[in-house]
DNA sequence: GTCTATAGAAGGATAGAC
DNA sequence: GTCTATCCTTCTATAGAC
């Protein structure tokens, strides 16, 4: 049995993927979760700004387990930055260009606007670099370098995310790609 | 004497800034154009979206201004990147993290919602790096190489955008800045 | 053709029945 | 404590006065 409060957080942060904080409505999240509208108010006593955070968080934790599907116990850092790539571009252009980061554009939304969903997202990026850093010292990138090279690494991608959906097309996924694997390589080398 | 189009398109670029698209009501607008209600209605018969597409292309027309203060004239490729992406980090700071990308909170919202909004925000991308392309090739870089340069620091500021915004540091956009200019000055030595 | 008034729907939030 | 009904605001859009 699935809990209401669950539903609800599943619901909402599918909608905030796809439409956006302010694109969103509760009567929406209502609708989507089978929920009585009640409940996100019991829930969520801070209302849709809450919740937004909230999710926000969620969403941010599926995505970190993704990050470590890719890179937890991967052979090699350059590979496994390849496949995470290359992996995005397929969801990319399998859902025409509607999944992507599930948190950047109510990121942007909100980064003015709400100081709570702010910190929200900006926890949940800082918890992606984190995988990542570690991940990269675990396969043998000089520990100094990690960080800076997974912080590369995501504005890369947010950035080709960007570019893919406004242009529907997948050679800036291609390119950002490639730069990461240089990058990757590149930090892997002792100096 | 200003139109009052004018007006109302420079208003609505602004508040799709700072506000995103459907953070940014009509109401907002005319108020802050200083416009009767009804002449939105009369420029724009398409309404907010035809209103938004028109914003996103007069935001970009002032950002394509801005980048070639930077490129056009410049002396050396990686210098003009350097400066750029300083200035930047510069805006960031004085503004509190308000004022970076005009378009890009719009492009995420609207990329799967409005196809006349999102052909605009990838106009608007294209021309940005169309300009960029041409000024690297008259600074020296291959040809062959300009585009997916220029697509490279579109995407790394981007993304340093987002997570400065996020974290309210310019963290990234120093490590962006290094980046790219170390990808411009590499792109500039024949192969 | 400039501007006001208002329609009609959707927004977030709340009160209170049960 | 689950759920419904409703409140008030704000939204986009339009009708029509002047």
């Amino acid at each position: 049995m699935v809990k209401t409060r669950d539903r609800i957080l599943e619901a909402t942060a599918e909608l905030l993927r796809r439409k956006g904080y302010h694109g969103t409505g509760l009567k929406q999240i209502v609708k989507a979760s089978e929920a009585p509208f009640g409940s996100i108010y019991h829930h969520f006593p801070g209302g849709k700004e809450e919740l937004g955070a909230e999710a926000i968080r969620v969403a941010g934790r599926t995505y970190n387990a993704l990050i470590q599907a890719f890179f937890e116990n991967a052979s090699d850092a350059a590979e496994a930055t390849n496949a995470f790539f290359d992996g995005a571009g397929v969801v990319l252009e399998m859902t025409d260009y509607e999944d992507a980061c599930p948190i950047a554009t109510v990121a942007l939304e909100v980064a003015s606007v709400s100081e709570p969903m702010r910190a929200a997202s900006g926890e949940v990026f800082e918890s992606w670099i984190d995988d990542v850093t570690r991940d990269f010292e675990t396969l043998g990138m000089p520990p100094e370098r990690c960080r800076d090279v997974a912080i590369e690494l995501l504005m890369l991608i947010e950035g080709a995310f960007l570019l893919c959906r406004s242009w529907k097309s997948i050679e800036p996924m291609k390119i950002a790609g490639s730069r990461a694997v240089d990058t990757v390589r590149a930090a892997l080398i002792p100096s």
